[in-house]
DNA sequence: GATGAATGAGCCTTCATTCAT
DNA sequence: AATGAATGAAGGCTCATTCAT
């Protein structure tokens, strides 16, 4: 539904559940769901306040739909990433890659923190399916990477939470870290920082690791 | 929890005033502003949904309430740093007093966050009084600590906004790391390991700075 | 309650009832029972609000009061006229008197006039202890003044709703009159001019009368 | 009562615009702005509460319509005849005009004589659109034509406000009046009672006025 | 496929009233 | 006698949702 089956006209239908879609996102990622009207969202997308439960049968299942469709290639990052060579160098990658993505769908980090924020429906989908098959071959390899480090012991698993916060919360917090930089951290620009500063930091952290990132 | 006045019993008043404000927190944390309904303040608090009215004007007001009286000693931790000497042991004691001060409130970093991601009208207020003081004598000092660093130059703001998610968000997206660490982590040790977390990263990142961390 | 006894220093509780409709009459003669906040009641007579409660059991019984207050000395001005004399001069008296009180009660007719448009629960006493004995008498002896007037037959008893609204009127619609005479009506000039309107109306209405006003 | 444009079916949307506001009428005329339940009006109107705020935005922009709708007819009268020949017949026809006008719409000088009694934001409204342009020419006018009459000097405007009370009193005063003459002040047989005793009155007060009525 | 119109339920807030002091 | 504090019950208004067109 959301990504366009290549050779074909998209229908109207699926143009305006498209549409929905994306107002969706803005407004929820902005008010999460007990906070946004239904009508804040129909308005954004420019259809009728009806038109909408013709698509969605509930303002709850619509907002799920929403994350789903943000999450969803997030997760099968993960999935590539824990099936694959887990060194250093995919690890960085996978940095880029969810990077890349965050910064396409600048909302979505927000949909994850404010679902987190409020103990939504939707945590346990999000822990579930994409932050356990990240982390159970992760703290494998950490335990293994962390040995004789700093880090080593219980503070192995705070290496992951750590880079959790600076990919989606440069997003999520963007409002705020405006004012620390004096300048969009969502832009091109910025998001390339911070994704230095990232793998930077690996690095920092890891400096026996067996491979170097580029 | 309630600020008592040393020698004076708070009088009944006084004592409804914080009980709303106690459960005000814990509701807004959840649900944000606009997500929030009155009635469930009410009823944590145990009082009646108009009592809540003789103490607060208004849902709005009783919120930037509960984010002043939170956020204040927040402040004043910051300003208190940045007028006296910012070495890296100052840095250390900041972000340990900080962490400490977090832990008491657990709910507080989760308003701050909502308030962050829904552009709140607070928002303004905390990035006037309690980041840019912060920020604006760090700045300086960073850059003569990140020269010839892996940090220099743009990456070196990065830094702090670094910090503060990962004091801030420790707390705020507890209920996601619940489910890394498999514990809780607003507990007391959990606490701890991030703080240490924390400084070793600092101590890290900084490895020549003229004065180190215990 | 109201009349002083005299020779006896009112009690601080009659006092206080005293300036509870007082300020009752003030507040129902602008909004009404329905429209009236007890609240404003209490901030006008400078009392709590829960005082009031032990003066009158409710609203509407203090409201009853106001009006009952107001009216009986209307009452007995009625009962005076109607056993005695009824001849035009002592219409004229009736007519003074009448404007004399309610000068000096300028939101009595305010109050009546609401009861009556809102039909209130003290319209028939107003109907029935007021008006009746008023007019039961006044129709006969009007049959007889107006035999061979142009007011004769039908018209008969809209002479007496005239009167009744030249002077209550006059006072319930001060606020709109103010602009046509630039003047305040309540003010004991224009009170005089309306009297004296109305008592030379009178006149010219039966000027065969057999006793002249002076 | 619903003035239907000729020629075009009424949409739903119109229909029911107009049930709402003949139901506020009704209600308002009774408790006034204040006094009335927004649930009364809806109850009445057969909608439900909230499709009233459909096509009103708040309970007193509804009253203001209400108002409006009521008094904008008087209001183009008075016009007219301000702008013709201001003699006796005129006098007469405004009086018949307004009081078919009136007895149309019963509920309107309620209305009136509420929002003058409480002092309401549309006083100022019916000052200055509707009587001021009744009472500017008719001074004039009436300065000649009270010369050497009883009405002379101050008492001229006071004939102004003795018709006005006549007129809109009768209806306002109904659930009074209703008790003095044994009948429906507002059927149509005492309408015309009405109007033929205020013309008889206007001819008995001037007499000699060059134009008589029929 | 889309929308104008309608509605039951719920929300924030206020009100009349009570009670302990 | 008076009041600060509390509350159940509305009151105005909005919201998510439905339905007829």
């Amino acid at each position: 539904m959301v990504e366009k089956i290549e050779g074909r006209i998209p229908t109207r239908a699926e143009f305006t559940r498209e549409r929905i879609l994306e107002a969706a996102e803005i407004v929820f990622a902005r008010h999460g769901l007990n906070g946004t009207r239904i009508r804040e969202i129909a308005d954004t997308a420019g259809v009728n306040n009806a038109t909408l439960y013709s698509y969605f049968p509930s303002k709850s299942e619509l907002h799920e739909a929403v994350l789903e469709r943000g999450v969803r290639p997030l997760i099968d990052n993960m999935v590539e990433f824990s099936r694959g060579v887990r060194d250093m160098k995919a690890a960085g990658e996978l940095l880029r890659a969810g990077m890349k993505h965050l910064s396409e769908r600048p909302n979505l980090s927000r949909l994850i923190y404010l679902e987190i924020i409020s103990e939504g429906s939707y945590l346990e989908e999000l822990s579930s399916r994409w932050l356990r098959p990240l982390l159970d071959p992760a703290l494998v390899d950490l335990k293994e990477a962390t040995a004789s480090t700093p880090w080593e012991g219980n503070l192995a698993p705070l290496v992951v939470t750590t880079f959790v916060q600076l990919s989606f919360g440069h997003f999520a917090l963007a409002p705020l870290f405006r004012e620390v930089i004096d300048a969009d951290p969502t832009s091109e620009e910025w998001v390339a920082h911070q994704t230095k500063f990232m793998i930077t930091l690996l690095e920092q952290m890891f400096p026996n690791a067996p491979e170097q990132l580029a």
